[in-house]
DNA sequence: TCGCTCTTTGACATCGGTTCTCACCAGGCC
DNA sequence: GGCCTGGTGAGAACCGATGTCAAAGAGCGA
């Protein structure tokens, strides 16, 4: 995390609980979560925390369907994206190397500038397809 | 919209000012809109039309940054994606041939199923950056 | 045209995620 | 330790969206 920020155990214990996962979750349910564990953490504070992270691009951010935000700490800091499981939010970080220059070329052309791109994958994990059959 | 429902003056009033416009619109706007132009019509119909709409395939949705759900009625019915004008919300439909099975094939690679992929695209569009330059 | 029925409407309450407020707390520093 | 300043958190506020339910009206058969 930027160390212009003071270094407080709450920040500590949200940064913690992001890098011991490898699925987007939201704010809530790392609340929640960090409260089970003991290292309770007010609401408003993971929520702030979590804003600072994103700010530094140090944590991804992307919307569900319903418009609620989940925040996955990813190995990489360049630009990537995701292809994530709708039910239990696990995530593989990948690439799209022809969609870059892709969208880059179909925005000049449409004469807008300033193209940014949002792809994101959804799909079903081999571990929830296995235990949604299984149940 | 769909010949099962009743045809009331508030559909057509929701459905004909998404008709008249080519931009993303979210449904307060076109609420305020409706009411401005003398076709009052109570908010929550409208979201409850924008509701139907969208599950019947008939109007787009998209989610801007911050959570909000923007509404347009594409030419067409068939899957594409957007260029989107983060400013004023004119939009444009394209195609991402290689980019569908690009996602199939991430995401069957990844052990993943049911594959789904949001892909759009946003920028400025001419006429806001001209306005942009001009005030 | 007249009723009847059953969907739809809309003012208002409610919900859920997120942000704001502000008095209190605690890092960083001397 | 003591100061200063940024951080915290309980609760209120905010905002988009949905639920409630009595009143309104579209569709239809008589
Ligand atoms: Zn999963
Ligand atoms: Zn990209
Ligand atoms: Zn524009
Ligand atoms: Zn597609």
């Amino acid at each position: 995390m930027n160390q212009q920020l003071r270094m407080t155990k709450q920040r500590a214990a949200v940064a913690g609980a992001l890098d011991a996962t490898d699925e987007f979750r939201s704010a809530q349910q790392l609340h929640e979560q960090l409260r089970d564990r003991g290292d309770a953490v007010g609401l408003a504070t993971v929520y702030r925390t979590l804003q600072a992270l994103a700010a530094g691009g140090e944590v991804d951010v992307l919307r569900t369907d319903d418009g609620e935000a989940l925040y996955r700490r990813c190995a990489r800091t360049e630009h990537h994206h995701h292809l994530v499981c709708r039910s239990c939010g696990r995530a593989v970080e990948i690439d799209g190397p022809t969609v870059e220059s892709w969208a880059a070329s179909v925005g000049a052309s449409q004469g807008f500038t300033e193209i940014e791109h949002t792809v994101e994958l959804w799909g079903t994990c081999a571990d929830c397809r296995a235990s949604a059959t299984a149940g």
